[in-house]
RNA sequence: GGUCCGUUCGUCUAGGGGUUAGGACGUAUCCCUUUCACGGAUAAAACACGGGUUCGAUUCCCGUACGGACUACCA
């Protein structure tokens, strides 16, 4: 019998998400679409102390934005609800209750300073990881230590307490990672985890063991910073009795710094001015904002198929992969073991890639969006066509004007290096006569008949038209380097282009 | 410090007991071209180190080094 496949991303609302979380969510996404499963997210909001507002907002429409929204979630809940662990609250006391009665539990009732004092006294003894454990445990004020009445008493009296695990002295616990195989801890190096923290809520290993299981979760994808706890969470489906439908595992390796070594951070992405987050980002808390992969051009479908391949790859030399090809090529067993470096070039080569497959209709749309932004109007045709003739040579759709600004605005200024090299009496006579025959030009200007005109202005002048293109690309553009020449004349159009010759022909200066 | 995880060109990676160790990004050169870009071609560039095992190891095993994660009443 094999169960339904669900899979779930469960992320902590106390941020933005960042691009690792976004993986995450990516992967267990195509797992459950390439297994015809079932993706849910959960928000995992234990701690209140750290709840951020927006953040949850924002993690919501960050997978919107790349299409990869869950089947199950807090605003679009299935049967398994509530999506949030805070509101799952109440049903949390009665499994740490369960595991009490089994003596897999305890109540704990040391205060911060008298578990502080316990880490002091065993570093100075030079006990090697000072913990809460199957040792300690023995000196400290809980369940196990103190009279029973006197437990009784703190409880009823309305003491704070917490719950804890209590892990076995001696046994190995072994888990197998999809990713990283099997996975062997002794119990002696784990400590007795908090389960209820003492304001009445789960803490994380509790509530998501619970949520998990409740939640039919077949599949456990996530971040390799949980693998340390990994073996706990194994303690803990056997404890509760689940032990024959505890998810599987795969835990993914980690998004480091691009230079040197080290996990990804905040400082890298400003340091090398790239983003980290998907959608803009303002910390309620500072007003701090965050640029985002959306706000510098990159496409979400060239965006998702540079995060699938940060620790993913086919197994065959495809880079260029449509979310449908990356759900039909996806499986867990290529996810590979070691951290990955971010590399901002692969990102925006993609981005390349992506926005030259672009029809020149869905790139107009993104450059009359920009232009509107100027408050600079031009028709639907116009935007077409500045967008197939600027596409191959942008990375973001924003490129598409800023390094197409001459086809909008005559040049008010020269480039001096050009105009030094290339502007001369042989260029000076060919334009004049090309400005008039275009003046002269009864019908409209396309780019066939501006190459017709320029060589017969050629021609007659007895000059070489290759000597003079570059002079003549400075007069019109201002610079000495664009995108084919007579595409640009006809967008500008003839009108356009005889004023700007005649003004390039009154401001630059002649040389013998 | 302890536990766990990892290590193939600068980067992302394929591969796997015998290979000219393959691809992509980036870099360089050439071709195309009215320029720049695109595109095409070519080049430089890697198995961390030391021991085993083996006829043979980059591949398997052990150790070392290096890197990372975790080590909270945070997730």
């Amino acid at each position: 019998m094999s169960r339904e496949v669900r899979v779930r991303f469960a992320p902590s609302p106390t941020g933005a998400l960042h691009i690792g979380g976004v993986r995450t969510a990516l992967y267990n996404y195509l797992f459950a679409r390439k297994t015809g499963g079932k993706f849910l997210l959960r928000i995992e909001d234990t701690d209140q102390t750290r709840f951020v507002p927006g953040a949850e907002e924002y993690i919501k429409e960050s997978l919107e934005w790349l299409g990869i929204s869950p089947d199950e979630s807090p605003w679009n809940p299935g049967e398994y609800g509530p999506y949030r662990q805070s509101e799952r609250k109440e049903m949390y006391m009665q499994y740490a209750q369960d595991l009490l009665d089994k003596g897999h539990a305890y109540y704990a009732f040391d205060t911060a300073e008298e578990l502080e004092a316990m880490r002091e006294r065993l570093s100075a003894a030079r006990v090697v990881s000072p913990q809460y454990n199957s040792i300690t445990r023995m000196q400290m004020k809980n369940s196990l230590t103190l009279p029973a009445d006197e437990v009784k008493a703190r409880l009823e009296s309305g003491d704070p307490y917490v719950i804890r695990v209590k892990i076995p002295r001696k046994e190995e616990v072994r888990l197998q990672d999809k990713v990283r195989g099997w996975v062997m801890v002794h119990s002696s190096t784990l400590d007795d985890k908090v389960l209820m923290k003492s304001d009445g809520m789960p803490t994380y290993h509790l509530a998501n063991i619970v949520d998990d299981h409740l939640m039919k979760i077949t599949h456990v994808i996530r971040g390799e910073e949980w693998l340390p706890s990994a073996p706990l969470h194994v303690l803990l489906y056997r404890y509760f009795g689940w032990e024959d439908t505890m998810p599987e595992f795969a835990h993914l390796p980690l998004l480091l710094k691009p230079d040197g070594n080290g996990k990804l951070s905040k400082r890298d992405a400003e340091k090398h001015g790239f983003p980290l987050f998907p959608l803009m980002w303002t910390d309620p808390a500072t007003g701090q904002v965050a640029d985002s992969f959306k706000d510098q051009g990159y496409l979400p479908d060239a965006f998702l198929n540079f995060l699938a391949f940060l620790g993913w790859n086919p197994g065959d030399h495809r880079e260029i992969f449509s979310v449908e090809e990356l759900v039909e090529a996806f499986t867990i067993e290529r996810i590979g073991k070691s951290g990955t470096k971010f590399d901002i070039h692969k990102a925006k080569w993609y981005n390349e890639q992506y926005l030259r497959r672009k029809s020149d209709t869905e790139l107009a749309a993104y450059l009359l969006a920009d232009l509107a932004q100027e408050k600079i109007e031009i028709s639907q045709q116009k935007a077409e066509k500045i967008a197939a003739l600027m596409k191959e040579r942008a990375t973001f759709p924003a490129d598409l004007w800023k390094e197409g600004r001459f086809m909008l605005f005559a040049p008010e200024a020269f480039d001096e290096a050009v105009a030094d090299k290339k502007w001369n009496a042989d260029a000076v006579k060919v334009l004049a006569s090309f400005q008039a025959k275009v003046s002269a030009l009864a019908g409209d200007l396309d780019a066939d008949t501006a190459k017709h005109l320029l060589h017969e202005a050629a021609e007659e002048s007895e000059v070489k038209l290759g000597k003079i293109m570059q002079a003549v690309r400075l007069a019109v553009t201002g610079v000495g380097a664009g995108p084919d020449l007579m595409q640009v004349f006809e967008i500008l159009g003839k009108e356009e282009l005889a004023k700007r010759i005649a003004f390039a022909l009154h401001i630059l200066p002649v040389k013998a």
